[in-house]
DNA sequence: CATGAATGAGGTTTCATTCAT
DNA sequence: TATGAATGAAACCTCATTCAT
């Protein structure tokens, strides 16, 4: 139900995507999203609600957990390369602040600095044990990002959106080593 | 003309941009637009074309002259940052793929092959040199696209736009250092 | 049950008034109506039908009977004020033609002739034994009643359709004093 | 235009004129009305502000210029006969405050309050002359205004609006003589 | 070339009514 | 009988596009 108007939206941006197609794609009646949702703008607002609420869930579980920064950075980029895998082009918004026409609300907008702060103390952490190159912590984390979303970007353009096991271990390996202290 | 138009695109997204709006910030009637373009997309195909040419005409020049790997890179993280300042969100479309709600056409899609094929040989040559690190030339070339629009996004939500001179060099070195090779 | 529909309609008007909101007013599911009910207009035919009902079997008895003539006028506006009291707005309907947005049907234009038939009997009655001034009695009918609802209008605007007694007393001075012979 | 408008509203009523019926009634394209009216409310509220206008203006002119009270009142009820033979129903929204299913806004509120009170100064006039009945103006007012709305009403309903000039001239003097001292 | 009023298809939203439980 | 989720027709309104001036 909210995975069609994900799809739909997704498919078409937020105006483009129209109520008629969404409901053909849920195959329910037009009138009967407006008995779920108050408006098209509602409908996106929960959408995105859902991806933003299973991430974080999963961030504090397999994220933040762990003690070894390079563990913790490790699980992230496995978990982004999950939730891209399931969410595809829809939590852009998250990541990049604006998808599909739309941009981020109050709420989430909030979640995001704090998903960014949780990354930053990761590595904090990590330069302060003398695992990573010493950096700002802020600008590792949005380094970080960027790459992990230019990667999702490259792959959702040119494999489909499914890289090989073996690219995404190649990716894996040349992001992380971006951070890393190198011994000589 | 078409600056007025960007302008629009850049407030409204695509969809929410009307020709009416357009036609007022430009100071003309609606009906001269069509004398113009040919229809709505054409207009955006239009504007979207110039910044392209900008920025390739400017790559060129500016980086892809260099015989210096480390100086093109510095040339490139300069130019990106100056374009930006001149385009602002519009020209995330080139470089995130899609932005205001509209997708890169076949020939555009071209140009953006081309340049990170020109960014990738960068890196070839700078590793071949032994002065960056040992990588995949294509996936460094994604990792630095990744990390310039992260920092124009960031930039964008936080400082309106205008990151300090100050900011602007830390960023500079934290993003080169993740690539030169490091002697100690 | 038609009470809760009552106040909904006059609240909102009839096009205004949704079953939702009707039902929720009586505490009762919106598929239950439709049990008792064959459609929103009966629903209104219904609820108007009871009103006009009670006023016309009032009428009979209150003023119908009293073989003055002035007295029966003055029960009349009596019981005016009276069903005003009850019913507000919606006996607008019958008095008034039209409100809340609706037409008044065969069956209950054809007691408002009624009633007015018979309020014209009494001023023939009244005028005959000379108590009131020689008018025409359906004219004077219509008299008395655009007097009667242009108070209720009035006071239903300035005082919240609750007047003073003393206020009403007055009106019933000013009223009668219309029609009845001047002694001086 | 606005009154293709205004015909649509009162055959119809507020909520059951559609903006397709207006248009084709008026012969122009849905989308026409909207270079002109920013929504239907908008539409509504112009129509009734010419009415409105007209009849204040002429109000000014035929009616508050007479010295004469009796004179006054008698032009007062030619112009609200002539306005009804121009706007049939559409004007009983500003003389009984609501139909067609809307309420009157501020502004008509105000202007009608005026209105009243002008005609309660004809009253008072009157009284002090000698030449009406010792009446408090305002009540005198409501009354005159109810009776001529009564009027209305009932040739709206029985002669399809359009009384014989006899039956015109015996319900002018039925009326006018509701208040004129008599002499015996 | 320049204009901007006119167009009408198409989008979002409401709500009376039905029907399976 | 009572329920209320599902329906879809129909309403209001927007806006890209045309064309007569």
């Amino acid at each position: 139900m909210l995975s069609a108007a994900e799809r739909v939206f997704v498919r078409n941006g937020f105006r483009d995507a129209t109520i008629a197609e969404i409901a053909r794609e849920a195959e329910f009646a037009v009138g009967t999203f407006y008995n779920f949702f108050k408006s098209k703008d509602d409908l996106y607002a929960q959408v995105l609600d859902g991806i933003v609420r299973e991430f974080v869930a999963e961030f504090e579980r397999d994220v933040q957990q762990r003690d070894d920064p390079v563990d913790a950075l490790s699980a992230l980029i496995d978990l982004r390369m999950r939730v891209f895998d399931r969410h595809r082009e829809f939590f852009r918004l998250f990541f990049e602040q604006s998808a599909a026409g739309v941009k981020l609300t109050g709420r989430h907008l909030k979640l995001r600095e704090q998903y960014r702060a949780s990354v930053a103390a990761i590595f904090a952490q990590g330069v302060k044990r003398g695992l990573f190159d010493k950096l700002d912590p802020l600008y590792a984390a949005i380094c970080l990002d960027g790459m992990l979303n230019a990667f999702v970007r490259h792959w959702s353009a040119h494999e489909g959106g499914n890289p090989s096991p073996e690219r995404l271990k190649i990716m894996k390996e040349t992001v992380l080593s971006r951070f890393r202290v190198r011994r000589n």
